[in-house]
DNA sequence: CGGATCCCGGTTTTT
DNA sequence: CCGGGATCCG
C-alpha cells in the first residue's frame, strides 16, 4: 500500500537534522549507512523505530525519491506511523513512500501483475474461516471418514497446510514433527491439499499464503517484473526480521538483486512467530543470503529502568541458546518488578484493577498503562471487574471481529458480486435463506458447474420454487449489481435485507446491527468494493477502538503478539502459572517452550517504569477441576532482589 | 432441512 | 464441562 505523508501545507521550513547529535554511535550507523545489505541487531528498547524513522529523512535529505523506498513493517499502522514521525522529523512532505506487510505488498503487486501467475480475472482473498469452510467441504466431497480424533479438524488441516507452506517443508516431514498421529492420513491429506489448491484457483481465492507464494512466484519466474520491481524499490527496508519466515527472505532476495541495498531490522530474543513459520536464526542468516553485510549492535536501552531489565535479562538467561545482546539502560533508578500471588483469577483481576486506580492517583493515565497476557482468553475475567469498576478499556488481540458470523454473512453479498466465482460466499448467502440446507447448495453447485457469471446464478435463484425468498435474493443482487453504485450504497442495501434474517438468527441481534453500522462507516472511506474487502481480511481493525471512537484515556488491554513493539509507563503480566504460561501443550517441546520464554522478554520489556507479574495460586479449568498452580518456571527461580514477591489486601466487592 | 442427541477432546498467538 | 462435529430422526 502507499501511505500518504500528505499532512503539510506550511511554508515553514525543512528542518535540519543534526544526526550526530541525535542518535547515538550505533543508531547514526545504521542511518547513513545507505548502500549494501546491513542487519541491524537491535534489542528492546534500543530506538529501532526512531532508527527506522530517521533513516527515512536521511534517505529523502540525501535526495532519494520516497517513491524509491520500500518499508515492509508487521502492520500497516506501524509503516503509516514510522512515516508520519519522518515526516515531523524533516517538517516537509515526505510523498508516497510503499509501505505495509508483506502480505499487502505482494497483494497490491498481484494486483497489477496477477495475470503473471494465472489469476487474469483478479481474486478475492479468504480468511482463515474461508479456508476451514473449503477444506471441509472437500474432505466432504471426496467422502473420507474417520473414527472421530483420527482425521484432523477442518481448522487443523489449515494448520497444517499453512505451515507447509510457511515452513517451506513437505508435509510428510511436517507430519512427522509435529501431527505424527495423522500420519497414517497423508494420503488423503494430500488429496485435499491438491483438490485445495486447484478449488482456490478455480474460484478466483488466495490465501494469505498464496499472497507470499504467489508474490515469490511472481518475482522468481518473470525477469522482467523483477528487474522493474527491483529497479522501483532502490530502497528496502525490514522490520521485526525476526518474525519473519524463509519465504519472506526469499522475496526480499529476489526484490534487491540489482543493487542490494537492504536493511533488515530485527531482535533474535524476540521471535516470537514460529508457528507461522518464523525461525529466529534466520535472522543470522542474512549476512549468508546477503553477502557482505555490514552488521550493527543497538544496546543501549532508552525505554526501561535498570531494575526492569534485570528482571528481561534473568529471564532471557535462562534460555537454552544464548542470544547475542545483554541491554543496559542509563535509568539506574526505579521500583523493583513485583510478583503477585493472587488466591483465584477473580482476585488478581481485582488486583489489576486497585492497583490501576493506584497509579492513576498517582497521576498516570491509563493510556500509559497496559495489561498483557499470553491469549486472549486469559482476560475475560478481567474484563469483567474493569467495566464493574468503571475503568475504560480497549483490548487488542484475540477474538477478531471481522469473523464473526454476522460481519461474514454481510460481506458475503458483497464478495459475490466483486468475484461471481466465489463459492464459498454463494453457500454462506444461500445457507442463510431459511429452508435452505446442503442439498440445496449441492444442487446450486452442479447446475452452475464451471459456468459461473452473477446471470447464472440469478437464473437459477429464480428457477426455484421453494423457498420464496430466493427470488428476493436474487432481486437484491440483480439490483446490487446496477453500474455506478458506491461501497456504502452497496452495503446499505445489503444491511436492509440482511436485517430480517439477522433477526431470526441471533439473539443478541441488536448489538450486531449496531457493529454493522460501524461496518458502514468504514465501507464510506472506500469507492472500490474489491479494496475495501481485501483491505478488511488483510489488515482486518485490530479491535473495537479501530471501529468506533475509543474512549480519549483507556486502558490497554492485549495479547502478547499484538503489543510487539509497543510501551508503556506500567504492565501488568497476568496468568504467570504453569500450564498457562508456559501452556500445558508448551511443555514438552523444547523449542515451543523457548519460543514462550522468548514471549516473557517480550511482555517484560514493554514496560518502562512499573512492572507487576501475577498468578493465581488456585486455578480451575474445565478439565481438572480446581487445580494449584505454580509460578510460571520463567519467574519462579528469579532472586528477590530482582523480583519482590508481593502480597496485597484485595478488598471483596 | 433442521433440531436433538451423542460422543469426544481439550494450545495459543496472526497475516 | 463445554463446544464442535457427526449422526439420527421427525
Amino acid at each position: 500500500m502507499t501511505i500518504s505523508s500528505n499532512i503539510f501545507n506550511t511554508e515553514s521550513h525543512p528542518r535540519r537534522i543534526d544526526y550526530p547529535k541525535e542518535l547515538n554511535e550505533a543508531q547514526y550507523q545504521a542511518v547513513t549507512t545507505v548502500a549494501g545489505p546491513v542487519l541491524v541487531i537491535a534489542g528492546a528498547g534500543s530506538g529501532k523505530t526512531r532508527t527506522l524513522v530517521y533513516r527515512l529523512a536521511y534517505l529523502v535529505e540525501q535526495g532519494v525519491d520516497p517513491e524509491s523506498i520500500l518499508l515492509l513493517t508487521f502492520t500497516r499502522k506501524s509503516a503509516q506511523e514510522m512515516l508520519t514521525r519522518a515526516v515531523h522529523l524533516l517538517n516537509q512532505h515526505l510523498g508516497a513512500v510503499t509501505g505495509g506487510t508483506f502480505h499487502s505488498v505482494c497483494y497490491q503487486w498481484l494486483r497489477q501483475y496477477g495475470d503473471r501467475v494465472g489469476y487474469p480475472h483478479g481474486f478475492n482473498i479468504m480468511d482463515r474461516g474461508d479456508q476451514g469452510d473449503l477444506l471441509q467441504m472437500l474432505k466432504e466431497r471426496f467422502g473420507f471418514k474417520h473414527p472421530a480424533g483420527s482425521f484432523p479438524k477442518k481448522d487443523t488441516m489449515a494448520d497444517i497446510f499453512s505451515a507447509v507452506v510457511n515452513k517451506s517443508i513437505t508435509l510428510e516431514a511436517l507430519l512427522i514433527r509435529d501431527y505424527p498421529q495423522f500420519l497414517a492420513q497423508r494420503d488423503e491429506l494430500a488429496k485435499i491439499q491438491m483438490a485445495y489448491w486447484q478449488e482456490k484457483r478455480s474460484n478466483h481465492l488466495m490465501d494469505y499464503d498464496d499472497l507470499l507464494v504467489e508474490g515469490r512466484r511472481l518475482l522468481a519466474e518473470h525477469e522482467d517484473v523483477r528487474r522493474r520491481l527491483s529497479e522501483r524499490f532502490q530502497y528496502v527496508m525490514v522490520d521485526e526480521y525476526q518474525d519473519t519466515n524463509l519465504l519472506q527472505a526469499d522475496l526480499v532476495r529476489l526484490l534487491a538483486f540489482t543493487h542490494h541495498n537492504v536493511m533488515a531490522v530485527g531482535d533474535d530474543s524476540q521471535s516470537i512467530y514460529s508457528f507461522r513459520g518464523a525461525d529466529f536464526r534466520n535472522i543470522m542468516d542474512f549476512p549468508r543470503l546477503f553477502p557482505g553485510a555490514r552488521i550493527i549492535k543497538l544496546e543501549e536501552n532508552y525505554r526501561s529502568t535498570q531494575p526492569i531489565l534485570d528482571l528481561a535479562n534473568a529471564v532471557i538467561a535462562g534460555a537454552r541458546e544464548k542470544y547475542t545482546k545483554c541491554l543496559f539502560s542509563r535509568k539506574a533508578e526505579g521500583d523493583r518488578p513485583r510478583l503477585f500471588r493472587t488466591a483465584s483469577e477473580n482476585e488478581q483481576s481485582r488486583l489489576v484493577v486497585s492497583q490501576v486506580e493506584d497509579l492513576k492517583r498517582q497521576g498516570i493515565p491509563l493510556k500509559e498503562m497496559a495489561v498483557l497476557v499470553r491469549a486472549g482468553y486469559h482476560s475475560f475475567d478481567l474484563e469483567i471487574e474493569l467495566t464493574r469498576a468503571g475503568i475504560h478499556f480497549v483490548k487488542f488481540g484475540g477474538f477478531k471481529f471481522v469473523e464473526s458470523a454476522h460481519i461474514k454473512d454481510i460481506l458475503a453479498y458483497l464478495r459475490v458480486l466483486a468475484n461471481p466465482r466465489d463459492t464459498l460466499s454463494w453457500h454462506r448467502l444461500l445457507l442463510l435463506v431459511p429452508g435452505v440446507g446442503r442439498q440445496s447448495c449441492a444442487r446450486f453447485d452442479t447446475q452452475m458447474g464451471s459456468n459461473f457469471t452473477i446471470e447464472a446464478a440469478l437464473n437459477w435463484l429464480r428457477s426455484q420454487k421453494r423457498p420464496a425468498q430466493l427470488k428476493a435474493l436474487a432481486d437484491l443482487i440483480d439490483s446490487m449489481q446496477a453500474p455506478g453504485k458506491t461501497v456504502v450504497a452497496l452495503m446499505s442495501q445489503t444491511l436492509e435485507f440482511y436485517e430480517p434474517l439477522a433477526q431470526g438468527r441471533y439473539d443478541d441481534y441488536p448489538k450486531r446491527m449496531k457493529d454493522l453500522e460501524h461496518l458502514l462507516a468504514i465501507a464510506s472511506r472506500y469507492r472500490s468494493l474489491r479494496s475495501f474487502l481485501n483491505d478488511l481480511t488483510l489488515e482486518p481493525p485490530a479491535s473495537a477502538a479501530d471501529l468506533a471512537p475509543p474512549p480519549q484515556d483507556y486502558l490497554t488491554v492485549s495479547t502478547i503478539h499484538s503489543a510487539k513493539g509497543l510501551e508503556w509507563d506500567a504492565v501488568f503480566v497476568l496468568w504467570a502459572a504453569e500450564g498457562r504460561f508456559p501452556g500445558f501443550y508448551s511443555q514438552e517441546r523444547e523449542d515451543e517452550l523457548e519460543e514462550e520464554r522468548r514471549l516473557m522478554y517480550v511482555a517484560i520489556t514493554r514496560a518502562r517504569k512499573y512492572l507487576g507479574v501475577a498468578y493465581p495460586a488456585i486455578g480451575y479449568s474445565r478439565q481438572f477441576g480446581m487445580t494449584y498452580n505454580a509460578p510460571s518456571r520463567f519467574v519462579a527461580d528469579i532472586p528477590r532482589s530482582l523480583l519482590e514477591p508481593w502480597r496485597v489486601e484485595v478488598s471483596e466487592t
